[in-house]
DNA sequence: AGGGTGTATGTGCTTATGCAACCTTCTAGG
DNA sequence: CCTAGAAGGTTGCATAAGCACATACACCCT
């Protein structure tokens, strides 16, 4: 335990601070490209490639909602917008009648193929490709750590 | 150059993934700590604790917002929650009358005050103490990386 | 069955934020 | 000087997101 009372060194503040810098660096740089290019905002590219990963490129809003890191309401509005725009369904849960599928219909499909380029482009031109393979790898053993202790 | 046209690996895609993972989670908690303990969001915290370390206790407004990496109109308006608030105030600039300052007041600096330690603990709880000395090197040697890049 | 408790989703409202347009003031070039 | 354009700041408008609440359904326990 590095410290149960330690105060916090300048140095680590600042760790933080750039930590955070970077953060909102790479985000927004992606989100421009994305909006630009694609007309999708990061988390409607979210849904959209974890539709096309789930089995039958359908989730349960609860569990899209999860995955994507947005409360149920924000879901449900993100949700409306790609409906209406045609890159997602919904559909009736069978087997629960409280539930509903967000599907992924071919329209959406399409957006993301397009977008995907974009998308990796950026994380690869803002953090992957600024990296050695010994700091990625560094850098995976630190987050999972901090996801271990969160 | 590890790759100028090579695609991204899973593995590669994953460490992105736990890293925005992280950015999220950290963020909200401190985010939720600040609100609940202290009523300050965490750009409001930014911003005190900007002018709090500025000569004079007082930033130009456009300074500011690059600081706090808030567009000119957002911090106008956070400007006016804080003023509203009495921690803020906002100065005119003797020598351009375009200008204007906002400076920290007596409680806007009582609040900082306050605040800090739930802020750091936070910082401490859900970053510092999860990583070593050495990985935090590696951290901020990576960050570095990641800014001269962008 | 029947009721109470918990879960899935949607809605009303509030807040935060960005962009584009707008005034005011500064500055540089003629 | 005086004008053209840039810069500082605010405002109008639109969008995104969350919380609290409402509704519909599910499931368990008796």
């Amino acid at each position: 335990m590095t410290s149960m009372t330690a105060e916090i060194t300048p140095q680590q503040l600042i760790v933080w601070r750039m930590l955070q810098r970077a953060q909102v660096g790479i985000t927004r740089s992606l989100e421009t490209e994305l909006l630009s290019r694609h007309d999708l905002a990061p988390a409607a590219y979210e849904v959209l490639h974890q539709l096309s990963e789930a089995p039958g490129r359908r989730l349960r809003m609860n569990d899209l909602a999860e995955r994507v890191l947005l409360s149920r309401s924000g879901l449900t509005r993100l949700i409306d917008r790609l409906q209406r725009d045609g890159l997602v369904e919904r559909e009736a849960c069978t087997s629960d009648a409280r539930g509903l599928y967000a599907v992924l219909t071919e329209g959406g499909e399409r957006r993301l193929t397009e977008a995907t380029p974009t998308y990796l482009r950026a994380v690869r031109e803002r953090f992957l490709d600024l990296l050695s393979e010994e700091e990625l790898r560094q850098c995976a053993a630190m987050l999972t750590k901090l996801f271990t202790g969160a």
